[in-house]
DNA sequence: TCGTTCTCAATAGTAATACTATCGTTTCCG
DNA sequence: CGGAAACGATAGTATTACTATTGAGAACGA
C-alpha cells in the first residue's frame, strides 16, 4: 500500500497512556524503542530499565508516559489494531460486493506484514511480529475486565464488528459471525507463530501462503454451507 | 465420564521437572496448589513464594521441583493435554466412523470441562480454567525452541496429529487438517475466555453450548466442502 | 543397629524488577 | 519575562526470582 497519507494519527485511547507518546520527541523514541526491544527480547524479558538505557533516558522518565509495560504493550497493540482496520477499510472502499470485501479483509488480516512506514517512528513489520508473538498477553491478563471496562480494546471489537457485517451481508442467517471473525484474528497469528516454531501444528505449502488461503476458504465454506448443505 | 481407572498415571517429560511431583507428598501438595493459586490470582501474579505460603512450605522446597513457574506451568499443560488425549482415546475407541469420532473429539476439546477427579490432587475444574486463560503462554514465550527440542510439546501435537487423522479420514484431500484442529484447540479456549470477559467478540446463545456447535460446524463443513462445491 | 540416603524445612543472601518520590535545569509558551 | 511543563538525575523501597548451605527426621539396607 502507497503511504498515501503520512500524517495521519490514530486515536489511541487516553486511558491506556498517562501521557501521550505522540506528544514529545521523548514519547515517540519510547515507542520505537520498545518495538524494537520487545521484538527482540520477547515481553517477559524486555523491562523499562531496558528501554531506558537502549533509547539513551531513564526509567522515571519511561514511567512517565506508561503505566507498566503492560500499558506500553496495550498502547502497541491498540495501535496495530487501528492501523488494521485503517488497512482494511482503505483497501474495502468502493468494492462492488461483500464477498470481495470479505476476502480483501481476510488477506489484510491473515497475510505478513511488509513495510508500510505509516509513521516513522514505527516500524510495522517489527510489529506485527510482536503482536504475534504477545498479542493476545493484551487481553489474557487478570486486569481485562477492569481494561476493558475503559473501552481499550474497542479498536479491536470495532474491526471484529465490520468483518461480521461482510459475513452477514453474505449469509444473513449464519448464527455465529463474530466467533468466526476472532477466531481468524487470532487463529491466523497463533498459525505464523506455529509456522516459525512448532511446523508439526501447521501444514506448511512452501512458496505460497497457507495462512491467507487456509482460513479464506474455512470462512467461506463455513457460511456458505447453510446455502450448500442446509442443516438440519 | 466414569472414573474407571482411579490410579492411571501420565507419563509427563521428565525434561519438565526437577524432581518428578508425583512422587512425593510435598510434589503432590505442589500441584494442587499452584493450580489453586494459578486459577485465583493469574500467572502474573502467582509466585513460588506465594505458593510456597499457600501450602506450608518453603520457596526453596518449591525450588528442587521445578526451575521456575514457566516449567510449572508447562507441566500443568502437559499434564491437561495427555489427560485430554487420554479421554478422547477412551471416548473415541470402537467408534463406527471417522465422522463420529471426529465430532465426539471435537466436542471433548470444545466443551467445559466438568468435574473429572481422576486424581486427587488435580481439580480439572480449576485446572481447565488455568488453560483457557494461560495456555497459550506455554508456548508463546522466548525459549520455546529450546523447550520444543526436548520434546516437551510432544502430548499437545500428537493430539493435534491424532484429530488430523480422523479429518483425512473423512476427506483425504483436505491440505490443512493440522491448521483446521490446532485452529480449534486454540480457538476454543479462546472463546470461552471472550464469553466471560468480552462477550462483542462471540455469538452467545445462552442456553446451548455456541462454542462446541459453532467449531463443529465449521470444522466439518470445511473439510467437506471438497466435495459439496468443487474449488476452482 | 549403624550408617547412608532422601526429603525437606530453615535461613541467608544476591541480582533484578517494578515501581515512587524528589529535585534541579531547560525549554517553551503566553 | 515569568510560570509551567518536560525531563534528566538520583535515590530509595518492596517484591520477585532465584542460589547456596545446613541440619533434622524418616526410610532403608547390610
Amino acid at each position: 500500500m502507497e503511504n498515501l497519507l503520512p500524517h495521519l494519527r490514530f486515536n489511541i485511547n487516553p486511558a491506556i497512556y498517562l501521557k501521550d507518546p505522540v506528544s514529545s520527541e521523548l514519547g515517540r523514541r519510547i515507542i520505537q524503542g520498545s518495538v524494537e526491544l520487545m521484538d527482540d527480547m520477547g515481553l517477559e524479558v524486555f523491562s523499562f530499565r531496558k528501554l531506558a538505557n537502549h533509547i539513551g533516558s531513564t526509567e522515571a522518565s519511561v514511567y512517565r508516559y506508561f503505566e507498566n509495560k503492560h500499558m506500553l504493550l496495550l498502547y502497541l497493540s491498540a495501535w496495530y489494531w487501528q492501523w488494521m482496520g485503517y488497512r482494511i477499510a482503505f483497501a474495502t472502499a468502493n468494492l462492488p460486493d461483500a464477498e470481495t470485501k470479505l476476502r480483501v479483509g481476510l488477506r489484510l488480516i491473515t497475510e505478513e506484514v511488509t513495510e508500510d512506514r505509516m509513521v516513522q517512528h514505527i516500524h510495522e513489520g517489527k510489529l506485527h511480529r510482536i503482536i504475534v508473538a504477545e498479542g493476545s498477553k493484551a487481553y489474557m491478563h487478570k486486569n481485562v475486565d477492569t481494561i476493558n471496562a475503559e473501552g481499550v480494546y474497542l479498536g479491536y471489537k470495532n474491526l471484529v464488528e465490520r468483518l461480521s457485517e461482510f459475513v452477514l451481508e453474505i449469509n444473513p442467517n449464519y448464527p455465529y459471525p463474530h466467533m468466526l471473525i476472532s477466531t481468524v484474528m487470532e487463529g491466523a497469528h497463533h498459525q505464523r507463530f506455529f509456522a516459525e516454531h512448532l511446523p508439526r501444528l501447521t501444514d506448511v505449502v512452501d512458496g505460497q501462503d497457507a495462512v491467507t488461503t487456509f482460513y479464506t476458504e474455512l470462512v467461506l465454506s463455513t457460511i456458505q454451507t447453510a446455502q450448500c448443505k442446509p442443516q438440519p
